[in-house]
DNA sequence: CCACATACTGATACCTAGTCTCAGTTTGGA
DNA sequence: TCCAAACTGAGACTAGGTATCAGTATGTGG
């Protein structure tokens, strides 16, 4: 069951298991894309009126730490909380018709990293992407759409 | 003069030349680097008081129409605005020692572009890139330095 | 050079995201 | 079961940014 996996890695960052961390990531789980803080905040309290607008953030900021929400950059310079299966660091192909989230894995951006250090003599320590466009199927209806 | 060149570009974007956008985007241009929004505020105040918050933000807007003024985000993902000579689409490496910043042209990106599309059938129509690392100067410091 | 539509400005109120503090509660390990 | 440490909710607070509005400046066409 993926909630255990959750568990785990909660865990595994030395943080407690508690019920709002469940539901919280349980949310975001549930959501398969990212979401804005307004959107968490109202699903959240749907689910259980009684957790606190700070324990929503603080719950993002730890599950950040242990790797299973990323940041993403909305369009319009929106912050939105995505749950990540995978743990490494990577980056995300945001479609902006569907919402839908594409994993984009380090290794594929790494080369690119290598040929700007290359170019411009520049150490590069970290680096984000945000691309938004149109999903495989998305930009397959749009194609045939109309 | 390059006060010709910034009157140029804020005209030729339909917009009108006022004090207080000369004053803002010489802030910015004296600065040389992106400044976040209380810097750029405080920076404004001391060379005239007399001007508004909101304006600061609305010049801000306009210049950023205009293509002079680009959005960066800054460690922490703070906000940072920068005043950019090149006026097309093009992209930044942020030095996180000393604050400078070099331009990575679109050019550069394109090739990466294509072979994420081609690799997940995922049309690309916009992409910001957060680049952090060491700039030359301050890469070789630190080598030689302790 | 003047008149005038329109763009712009400052003040101010407002909003949202996010942080901080603090007293009380929960968690999980010994 | 006991306890230190982690966590929670309430609520005050901050910072970035937007909306409104009455007054002012800009630049264009006459
Ligand atoms: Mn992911
Ligand atoms: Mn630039
Ligand atoms: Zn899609
Ligand atoms: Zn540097």
């Amino acid at each position: 069951m993926s909630s255990d996996t959750l568990r785990g890695r909660i865990l595994a960052a030395g943080q407690r298991i508690t019920p709002q961390r469940d539901l919280i990531a349980g949310v975001l789980e549930r959501a398969g894309r990212p979401l804005a803080a307004q959107e968490l905040c109202d699903a959240v309290g749907q689910e259980d009126p009684g957790i606190g607008r700070a324990t929503v953030f603080r719950t993002l900021q730890s599950l950040q730490e242990a790797g299973i929400v990323q940041n993403v950059t909305l369009l319009g310079n929106q912050a939105g909380y995505l749950l990540c299966a995978s743990a490494g660091h990577h980056h995300h192909l945001v479609c902006r018709h569907c919402g839908a989230i594409e994993d984009l894995p380090e290794a594929e951006v790494a080369p690119f990293l290598s040929g700007v250090e290359a170019a411009h003599g520049f150490g590069v320590d970290h680096a984000t992407f945000n691309i938004y466009g149109a999903c495989r199927a998305c930009a397959g209806e749009e194609h045939a759409g109309r």
